[in-house]
DNA sequence: ATCTTACCATACCGATCGGTATGATACGAG
DNA sequence: CTCGTATCATACCGATCGGTATGGTAAGAT
């Protein structure tokens, strides 16, 4: 809501020394060591300020006095508050896909056991604080940072899914009409239990057993076996 | 991030003339007409600024301005910013389960059109830009604001899960061994898929066809018939 | 030994924030 | 016709906002 100050954005720049921008785009820079562990700093500070308090309601001198670090030296590294917040969610979301789609040993297991396992991970990461503030964050800006909720998606659902469908159709033990709407079914039921549970509060009031609806799921599997 | 002005809130009042505080719990008011228009015109302003910027990106002036209103009306109705929001809220999410959970002709429907009609009012619910943009509200504040996170929980899960449950106990021709299972399952699926494609804008990036996901579903349920 | 770089501390900028104070006006009830 | 009420317009309050300016320090490179 607060117009920015764009005195002088035009103009090249009153200030007498030059200050160092590492965000302007003049090729890959090699940033020394002390520059990088401040960013990193900065980093870390304002992923926990904007999941507390959201993206409005994180202030930049919080995120520097959390970090460590003086409010220059931010925007430094950062254009400004947006490219902060863009880059912060953007680089968690990808953190996430990388540690998770691992998959390892489930290779040819049968697929209950492979739907089990990915209902695990899912319940799993549902366990970490900051990954419930994650995705309140995220559905709560996806309005002002559609980009960001798109990655989300393409960097979270897409892959689940294909691999739920790869793995129905290298079997032939059970028979899906509709191998990709029997995936969304799948993990749309598992997202929305977590979603419901943790970050609706939805364990405090109408708790449920998430290993009872697993359980159903590989029943409603079971039912697709050829006989 | 703005502390408050606490100046006086203890002591009873320094201005001359007392300004009428409706929020003040003596007794049931009874509003003038006046009084209930511009109370009216307050709510749904805020409503429309609060959806639209979040909590913290809204502001009270311009909640006064679109309401056609001083910021002094807006106080004199509420108590503060906190305030307003949760009334505001509140009252949408009691009057989105108001308007959707009347059960009419559905009754004595075999079991899979009554699934249809609730996936259909679910799914038509998120045609509604608003609704939208008040799920992604909610949710984005369901760490500061938890008591509406469940309010909306209470308000629009349970009933519909109660429903499903019921409907299923009181018919022989289809047979599940864990009916609140299988109607998580259902409701799951359908509000997932509205999450995903409305809320995070996944209709721009894996579009699925919701009639799809629908035809699966009931193709579960036949899977269920008592042979 | 000088220069450059990246940081520090501090202070400042204009704007906007949530919330209040003052005084005027419009109006219905007695 | 007067009185109380609920609004209006406007201005103000202290605090905080995002962002910048000034000047200084420590360290590595030339």
């Amino acid at each position: 809501m607060k117009k920015p100050n764009d005195t002088q954005t035009s103009a090249p720049s009153k200030s007498r020394r030059e200050i160092k921008k590492f965000w302007t785009e003049d090729g890959e820079q090699e940033l020394s060591e002390l520059s990088r562990k401040k960013r990193s700093q900065i980093i870390e500070a304002a992923l926990e300020t904007f999941l507390e308090l959201g993206y409005e309601g994180a202030s930049m001198n919080l995120v520097a006095e959390r970090a460590g670090v003086i409010k220059q030296t931010i925007y430094s590294h950062f254009q400004d508050k947006q490219s902060l917040f863009r880059v912060v969610i953007a680089s968690l979301t990808v953190d996430y896909v990388q540690n998770a789609l691992q998959e390892p040993e489930l290779i040819d297991k049968p697929l209950p056991a492979v739907l089990r396992k990915i209902a695990e991970t899912i319940l799993a990461r549902h366990q970490d604080a900051r990954h419930i503030r994650f995705v309140r964050t995220m559905i709560g800006e996806a309005e002002r940072f559609p980009e960001l909720a798109k990655l989300f998606t393409d960097a979270t659902v897409r892959p689940v899914l294909s691999l739920i469908v790869e793995r129905i159709k290298n079997q032939t033990i059970y028979k899906f009409d509709d191998s990709e709407a029997f995936a969304r079914v799948f993990i749309g039921t598992v997202v929305n239990h977590c979603m419901q549970q943790h970050i609706l509060h939805g364990k405090e009031l109408l708790p449920f057993d998430s290993t009872r609806l697993v359980d159903e799921l590989v029943a409603i599997v079971e039912l697709h076996r050829i006989r």
